[in-house]
DNA sequence: ATAATCTATTAAGCTCATCTAACAACGTTA
DNA sequence: TAACGTTGTTAGATGAGCTTAATAGATTAT
């Protein structure tokens, strides 16, 4: 029975993710546990199962329990270990809320191709296995890191530019330093909240390359960020830290 | 003119972006260089062009050029910065090929939470800045530890454990090792190409706890992963490294 | 100026995923 | 067994996003 659709989409993929889960945690899956679980109505569902068994993909006899076939228990488990991988990368590694990281994870795994599989999970490996013994070193400096989230006692990592920044007052330079024609490095909004946000959404995260056009009257500057120009005010720019 | 849509889509996203690059590029943008831009047939451009010109975003005057209203240049610069930020985890941090990195950005930009990019713009903040002085020292162990990608001639970061490594053989515990009802931690996927697909897809990521539920009979064992059984056979389950 | 060539718009039609609302099957309780 | 409540199926409709093919407008060459 060969399936008629070669290509899943992300509704069919997230119907036997979810599948999977429910035979998993109670035994059977039923059309309204499938619906609640996927916040969609029984309705929906009917059609979506007729439409997987037709692809081989689960078994299914109308008004009786569902069920993977084996072609569709790979499809579930593949979905699910990128789901993982990417709910562990945005909540393990960079601190984002179970719910957050669960919902971009779920939307995300649908178009994470198999190399950015394969290299995150380099990435855990890595992390797990190369920093000094223990496995959360690499993870204990990112999250407590004094130069990127202020008010962390201190991050006793040995750390030069930590020593350097309680030695020296502040020796950092700013968007808000550069001259009209000067350009430099992002190394770090630092920011909160909404300013924090309308920087990043302008283009301006660490590592982009910003150059400063011209000064504006009133207290702003107009920059160029990825070949585009925009303005900011000059309060904003002394937010943006460059690299040295 | 209030937009009649709240929500933009993926698409119109997708739109927007182009727009902003094209007129960028070469001053402006046509609905043939739209379609090439993103794939598909002009015929699909005009209503969407229609669409977003109802919405406010864009100025639009059918046959003349296409150029951004202020609102929409917002959402433009917006959806860009995710597509970038990604777009530089995967390549720059993951090693993803510019391909790859590119075509699972543009995939994964509109489902970015606000909280994901945040933490995302801390990580490179983190890396650019707190690991000692160079900033790719951190990108440096991670693209050469010979733990994780081996032939590597050797990290040079005195990291105690690859020392370990060079001077007793191999002390790796893998999950060939563990008897039924045993457990371990994945630490490693030490496989390449299809053997390392087939182990990542049945959830064998890094982190992940495992159990051995029984030895089959032909070499095989039944495992247990996220509260589900599969079956591996022995020759796999040695290419699965355990944390000690 | 006319024809040839590009470019853009439109209409019709498709697929996918969802909803609502009517209906059918089933199991339980009275 | 009859009624009821729960669960599942179906049909009809919606909306997004795309295609193709016909048509229309604009530009360029002859
Ligand atoms: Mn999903
Ligand atoms: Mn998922
Ligand atoms: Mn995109
Ligand atoms: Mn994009």
């Amino acid at each position: 029975m060969k399936s008629k659709n070669l290509q899943i989409s992300p509704a069919m993929e997230d119907y036997l993710e979810t599948i999977y889960l429910l035979v998993g945690e109670r035994k059977v899956a039923r059309v309204k546990d499938i619906a609640a679980a996927r916040g969609v109505k029984p309705g929906s569902v009917s059609p979506a199962m007729k439409k997987l068994a037709a692809m081989g993909l689960i078994r299914y006899e109308q008004r009786e329990f569902i069920d993977l076939t084996p072609e569709g228990e790979e499809v579930a488990r593949r979905t699910l270990a990128r789901h993982e991988l990417l709910r562990r990368f945005f909540h393990d590694v960079l601190n984002v809320s179970q719910k957050n990281a669960r919902s971009d994870a779920c939307a995300m795994e649908h178009y994470l191709s198999d190399e950015g599989v394969d290299r995150l999970t380099k990435f855990f490996e890595f992390i797990q296995r190369c920093p000094r013994g223990s496995k959360t070193e690499f993870l204990d400096r990112l999250h407590h890191c004094p130069l990127v989230n202020p008010g962390q006692p201190d991050c006793d990592h040995d750390c030069p530019e930590v020593a350097a920044m309680s030695r020296t007052p502040a020796v950092r330079r700013s968007l808000s330093d550069l001259q009209p024609g000067e350009s430099g490095t992002v190394a770090q909004v630092d920011a909160a909240g909404q300013v924090r946000r309308r920087l990043i959404d302008r283009g301006l995260i660490p590592q982009t390359t910003v150059e400063v056009v011209r000064n504006l009257p009133r207290g702003s500057v107009r920059i160029l960020v990825n070949g585009q120009e925009t303005s900011l005010t000059t309060q904003e720019a002394t937010h943006v830290v460059l690299a040295p």
